[in-house]
DNA sequence: ACAGCCATCTCGATTCGAAT
DNA sequence: ATTCGAATCGAGATGGCTGT
């Protein structure tokens, strides 16, 4: 029985230290201590401009970024007239409040041990627009900064509107934060700098730091769960902190390239991509209507729109109703061209190769790049090589066709869009040249206008020189045409010249190797030829 | 105040599917 | 084959936001 109540009393006892723990470290409490905790270290902001003061801060910095790898990164420069001078400031604030301002400006030589702090990928600077930071500091002295990270990114993952480091300040520490333009734009390359700007300057990589901090632990939060993010290490933090913003190191931050937040637009555009994409037939492709001769031979069958015309017109009258049937009064031309029957089937409105009954589209077997330009014979009456499919098999066999295209392209030695990319970005190039010379030459500089002469002139075989605005008028009326763009299926057509039905033929073959359809109409063949 | 960046709008050209 | 309309594309203009 004591056995049992001593057992009792110690997990009574174990629950409360842990119910307690939890409390102290998340409740009011804790902020409190927080508090104390800051008013016994106050936020130091050290000043370097000296090579050696630089080699002990960075040492610093590197001790307090020994298990959580963070630091706040903000720099300041001096404009004028439009002009950027070089970077004045570094701020570079971590974890406990501690920040050092380098006035890069003064210093003689930058310590080596700085260099090395920014390139360490492993360390994470933060700030808001830090990939311009980062560019600045490359250009202006040399200072290459790896493992820099958008506080934006970290916004828009956890659904925020990611806005600037006020913003983000406000929003996330519910701290304003000074916005005064006399400090923003004072002169930051004064030797002694006055207390204002040495606050606000600091306050910006602070700042930068705790918005981190606050995004990050959210995350954690939502990903792992309060509960176990509890009783995590400074180290397990650290990690899988890392692992959760590794794909945003030195990424710029660009709202639309991962738009979670921004949710206003994205079903409009998901629902024009729909539409696009996806439309389908909105009515039967065949009604199927029989159309006889006097002597009640079948003709063909016909869509309700032609009946309709020949009803109207009192050419023809409804001989049965189902099927409808139409029998012509009138002795109709060109019978001979129905001896082959294919058209006087009635074909159902399913797709040939799985025979679902929705989402309808077209398909055209034989792609019309080829076919534009085959002879005008085989052009016509083409209905033959028309075939329903479902959407599914649409994609499907649209897909198996760019096999053929490749082999095509090769046998044929007709490269391919893709491959030629080149041209075509050339022949846009050239248009757009055309274009921007006569309307907007008058607001051009002297040498954008000489670049665009010269695109003209390489491309076109024109010697070089200034083009005049006639000979503008008569390129811009000129249809250039895009050769190497639209060449592919014109040279594979010529490959088959006088052949052409054995690319038609081609094509079909492919289609049924590739689809095997299952629900061709009557009398569909390979081999179809028309009379 | 001024500059850079980006999203958005607009316009014409082009492409593609659907209808005739 | 031809026409029509919707969607798409590229480029310039614009405006908002953010930075100093």
């Amino acid at each position: 029985m004591s056995m049992n109540g001593n057992i009792k009393k110690i997990i009574y006892c174990l629950t409360s230290i842990t119910i307690s723990y939890i409390i102290i470290k998340n409740i009011k409490i804790r902020k409190y201590l927080e508090t104390v905790y800051k008013y016994l270290h106050p936020d130091v902001t050290k000043i370097v401009c000296s090579e050696s003061e630089g080699k002990y801060v960075v040492n610093l910095l590197n001790r307090k970024c020994k298990k959580i790898k963070v630091l706040g990164l903000d720099c300041e420069w001096v404009q004028e007239k439009g002009h950027r001078n070089p970077v004045a400031l570094l701020q570079l604030a971590t974890t406990d409040g501690y920040c050092s301002i380098f006035q890069l400006c003064h210093i003689r030589n930058i310590p080596t041990e700085l260099f090395e702090l920014l390139k360490n990928e492993s360390i994470f600077k933060v700030g808001v627009g830090i990939h311009n930071d980062a560019t600045n500091l490359m250009l202006d002295y040399g200072l290459k900064c790896e493992g820099f990270l958008d506080l934006r990114h970290l916004a828009q993952q956890g659904g925020n509107t990611p806005s600037g480091l006020s913003g983000l300040a406000r929003a996330h520490l519910g701290v304003e934060l000074d916005k005064n333009w006399r400090i923003r734009c004072s002169n930051w390359e004064l030797e002694k700098l006055s207390p204002d700007q040495i606050s606000y300057a600091a306050q910006d990589a602070r700042v930068a730091v705790d918005i981190f901090h606050k995004l990050n632990k959210q995350e954690l939060e939502r990903k792992f769960g309060r509960f176990k993010c509890l009783f995590w290490s400074d180290q397990t933090y650290w990690d899988e902190s890392k692992r959760l913003w590794t794909t945003y190191i030195n990424k710029s931050f660009k709202s639309k390239s991962s738009s979670s937040s921004n949710l206003k637009n994205k079903p409009k555009q998901l629902n024009l991509k729909q539409k696009r994409e996806y439309h389908t037939l909105g009515r039967p492709y065949y009604d199927n209507i029989y159309l006889l001769a006097p002597d009640n031979q079948v003709l063909s069958t016909i869509s309700e729109a032609k009946s309709e015309w020949y009803l109207q017109k009192g050419l023809a009258d409804i001989v049965c109703e189902e099927p409808k049937k139409l029998k012509l009064r009138f002795e109709p031309a060109g019978r001979e061209g129905i001896a082959d029957g294919y058209y006087t089937h009635a074909k159902k409105n399913i797709c040939v190769v799985c025979g679902s009954e929705k989402s309808i589209r077209r398909k055209i077997v034989v792609p019309q790049e080829y076919r534009k330009h085959f002879p005008v014979h085989l052009k016509e009456h083409n209905s033959h090589d028309v075939l329903l499919l479902c959407m599914n098999c649409h994609m499907r066999s649209n897909m198996k066709d760019q096999c053929l295209r490749n082999r095509l392209a090769e046998m044929c030695n007709a490269p391919l869009k893709e491959k030629d990319e080149a041209d075509c970005q050339n022949y846009h190039k050239v248009k757009k040249a055309i274009k921007a010379l006569y309307f907007h030459a008058d607001s051009l500089p002297e040498k954008r206008i000489h670049e665009l002469n010269k695109v003209i002139c390489d491309n076109l075989d024109i010697e070089d020189g200034i083009i005049e605005k006639e000979m503008l008028e008569e390129l811009l009326k000129m249809k250039i045409v895009n050769e190497k763009c639209s060449s592919h299926g014109k040279k594979v057509v010529e490959h088959f010249f006088s052949k052409e039905e054995e690319l038609e033929k081609l094509w079909r073959q492919n289609f049924v190797d590739t689809m095997s359809p299952e629900h061709l109409p009557e009398l569909w063949s390979i081999d179809y030829k028309r009379s």
